[in-house]
DNA sequence: AACGTGACAACAATCATTGTTGATTAGGGT
DNA sequence: ACCCTAATCAACAATGATTGTTGTCACGTT
């Protein structure tokens, strides 16, 4: 995702208007992890704007992913998460702790040539991944207390 | 999945009971397409049995994935996917008219093993295709009169 | 200073799914 | 065959994420 200043820029060249709302989520989204869900979006940004209501984070997230700024992505996860890595990449959820991981796409290599052998065309590929992600990995070999 | 006659040795050697709902479940299951919702499923099986509830649609389901008799897939497509086809097979999602189609994993390569340098450890893999099926394939190169 | 447009908050509604409860039922041991 | 207990079921309420509705309000424009 690009800078709240970006981001609002590319909100008034679409005639949008730059609210105080709508900065704030900027910069939440610029300043918090990756794969926020709408909630966690929430929560952050209550703390400098305690009345803005989750409806209007969900309907800021939606124009931004609109725009192409985030992208939004179901893990299974059981909320939506919003994830303002643009580059072309993959995703570890880890079944410990539940944590996304990001896989840049050139440790992987997806070959999908004989899929057309099916008769389909694919536009986009989407790898979801699963296991435990390396903090999980070192604490776990049983080494108690770390709940 | 396998017959219904083979779930139902299944489900009495695991102790539990072959209910004419449980036994409707799975020929709805056994019958149908692959990929249904839960509610797909109900209302195939309210034709044989009218008075089945959701509900217990949704328990001999669950039962059934925790026996691995089936997976659970959310494809993002609003509901859970109950997937009885247990070979090792990735998804294409219809862009056009949503229809599920099984990719079965010897059309794909995947290579994975770069990603063990995050420190991270892969124990599935699922692959989502998103693009348009055969059948939307053939028709739409601009043939009006299907809709 | 009135106007119109969009953005907002409060609230209700939706959809898939799960929890609760109380009544019914299956099947092993007598 | 009969009983007993746990398993099963249906009806209903509740949950959690998300979206729809409505009335108000701020802002830039004549």
């Amino acid at each position: 995702m690009r800078s709240p200043e970006a981001l609002a820029r590319r909100f008034r060249e679409t005639d949008r208007k730059v609210t105080p709302q709508r900065i704030a989520v900027f910069e939440a989204l610029d300043s918090g992890p990756g794969h926020s869900t709408a909630e966690q979006v929430h929560r952050s940004v209550t703390k400098n704007l305690p009345t803005i209501s989750l409806k209007t984070v969900y309907e800021i997230l939606r124009e931004l992913s609109e725009l192409g700024e985030l992208v939004m992505l179901d893990l299974g996860t059981g909320a939506v998460r919003y994830d303002h890595n643009l580059a072309l990449h993959h995703h570890l959820v880890c079944n410990e702790c539940g944590v996304v991981v990001d896989v840049p796409a050139h440790l992987t290599d997806l070959q999908l040539d004989g899929v057309e052998d099916l008769g389909v065309s694919v536009s986009t590929a989407e790898l979801v991944l699963r296991g435990s992600c390396s903090r999980c990995n070192t604490q776990d070999p049983k080494q108690p207390s770390n709940k």
